[in-house]
DNA sequence: ATCATCCGTGTAATCGATTCCACGGCGCAG
DNA sequence: CTGCGCCGTGGAATCGATTACACGGATGAT
């Protein structure tokens, strides 16, 4: 593959100029810029990223760790997040850590150990000294999605609070008493507050959130249809079953199915995370929308922020309920159009 | 950050030295080695990436560029791809085409530039030079899922026909005789090769596939919904939709419900790719799945063949018919477990 | 005792870019 | 006519690693 130096040679000029005229330094002669521009063009010269890395100490590459990368709800922040990184000039590497902190710590160690500008990172379950650290010796990071208290780094989220709420106002409305969540991982930030925040509403309407409508999960199907499956043997099962991510709500509808049960008509669900399927499962499945698109864009803008060096910024979108029937809406499903299967995109 | 000098001049010997120690060159006495990993160990060195690759000539870098990273069925693709890279000790930068040849083409230059160590791709709709270029220059390159016929590199793929035949001989089976196929664009490989497969399956049973009965898609659930609405405005509809992929089947669907039409009752509906979500539509649909798993593995594998200079081999891995109840199969979903819904990992 | 080997180590070249500094030539002002 | 400054250019240092080569000392064979 050819190099600076053949292209110097092919257009009788110094490294230094063929340099200036890639980086069109303005000090460059009309001529020579010609000649440099025939050469790169006949030899399909293309600078060495790897080589003008090492010199300038930057790779204009971010890094980005998630939970899942088979969880919908990632995949589409991943996209957002490349595209955005895209439009800005930088590359994404996306490390999969599939919910295990090792994992995690393997790619935030490679990714590191390759020098990209920054790093995104959702963190997964437990703690981990590596991101502190990572944090304190000052590599540019954003928190997305998930965070890690104490550790001083932007964080771009959804506040799934107020969707909460109404949640439980629409069930409340409906009818309903008996509500069970399944949580995600206490040690994550998204798994507590979604608790928080459910009992926090129920409250509100005079209900308790009884230790046995608690079902822990891990953000995985199986969690899911494990804890549907506890509720379901209680001698008095909850109306509706909230999950806390959309996989686990794909296993509690599994679990639901295998007791020979219906939705919503012998026991209610609802979603944490809304995903194009929600809309052709039967029932459809209420859930609650985050702005997938957005934060992956206020994510990047962040971390581009603190690499550039300008003062980044936490930013919190809210989420939204969107209603559908596997609560017990009389109303069907209407007519699904494009904005509203895409809506959390 | 802390650099091989630094390390060499805390443990009092040359860079060399420091380099052999953590290559695990033999030649390199106990003490020196004792004091070059304590001085590692003290400064929390770690090597720089970008400037061994400068050196050496190899990033143990893998570019995948796929089509739609929101297609589940890539996703899991990617997903295996990843981790078998890494079990080989490879990184992988995944590249979204978005089905767009010209966004294809800017990551392929990128990874290039980052002079990664081998390609993974699943070419889009179109012919491009580029990639044409790139297997003329000798860059290691493989394509998995889709390939380009002319372009002499290995193909990783799942072989589908068998699993059309017996798709068409179930549906044959089940007394449908009006099959409608929407295919993926004419350009692609497998969206070529899936039309006549199921043109091939339904003269084996003395049926012809009318041009009327072949809807274009292109892949993406909005095509599905257009070709669908097309049939379904015909004076004699088809019984059967079998959508390429599971993005067009999911916009059939969108469509079929749309005309207030139930599914298997008015009209039939199967797919190409199978996906978890497939088991919770209402009704279930009846797929063909690829062994995502596999295909990632191989291709992985037979691209570090090439890379480390071993005969690469191509490799064809049969698909299968996993019937559900979408056709107006008599017999319900049997209980999902979780083997069943993990099938085409 | 002498010489060839081998082992551990350091010096320095190298990978492909960027960029500081110096230098020659030209234009313009004094 | 002389001198200052600027412009375009090239030489060379540099980034952080790997590795060929040289070298000194110990070991073993003769």
């Amino acid at each position: 593959m050819a190099s600076i130096k053949d292209v110097a040679a092919q257009a009788g000029v110094s490294v230094a100029t063929v340099s200036r005229v890639l980086n069109s330094h303005p000090s460059v002669s009309p001529d020579a810029r010609g000649r440099v521009l025939a050469a790169v063009d006949a030899l399909g010269y293309r600078p060495n990223a790897v080589a003008r890395s090492l010199r300038t100490d930057q790779t204009r590459t971010l890094g980005l760790v998630i939970s899942d990368v088979l969880n919908p709800y990632f995949t589409a922040l991943a996209r957002s997040v490349e595209e955005e990184a895209r439009a800005l000039g930088y590359s994404v590497i996306i490390g999969n850590a599939d919910e295990r902190p090792e994992q995690q710590d393997q790619h935030v160690r490679t990714l590191l150990d390759r020098r990209i500008d920054g790093l995104l990172v959702s963190p997964a379950d437990g703690d981990s000294p590596l991101l502190l650290e990572v944090a304190r010796t000052g590599t540019p990071m954003v928190f997305v999605d998930r965070w890690m208290p104490g550790v001083d780094v932007p964080v771009v989220r959804a506040d799934g609070q107020r969707a909460i709420q109404d949640l439980v106002a629409h069930l409340y409305a409906l009818g309903h008493r008996r509500l069970a969540i399944i949580a995600g991982p206490a040690a994550t930030t998204t798994g507590d507050e979604r608790v928080e925040a459910f009992r926090e509403a129920m409250r509100t309407h005079g209900l308790a959130l009884p230790d046995a409508y608690i079902g822990q999960g891990d953000f995985q199907a199986d969690s899911g249809r494990r804890a549907t499956e506890h509720f379901l043997s209680l001698p008095e099962p909850p109306e509706i079953v909230f999950a806390a991510d959309n996989l686990m709500a794909l296993g509690a509808l599994d679990a639901i199915r295998a007791h020979g049960l219906r939705v919503p008509e012998d026991i209610g669900l609802a979603a944490f995370d809304d995903i194009p399927w929600f809309v052709h499962t039967g029932p459809p499945i209420t859930a609650i929308a985050q702005p997938t698109g957005d934060l992956g864009r206020a994510a990047v803008r962040a971390l581009v922020d603190v690499i550039e060096g300008r003062p980044p910024q936490s930013v919190t979108l809210p989420a939204r309920l969107v209603v559908r029937s596997s609560c017990g809406e009389p109303a069907g499903e209407p007519i699904p159009n494009r904005s509203d299967r895409r809506s959390n995109l």
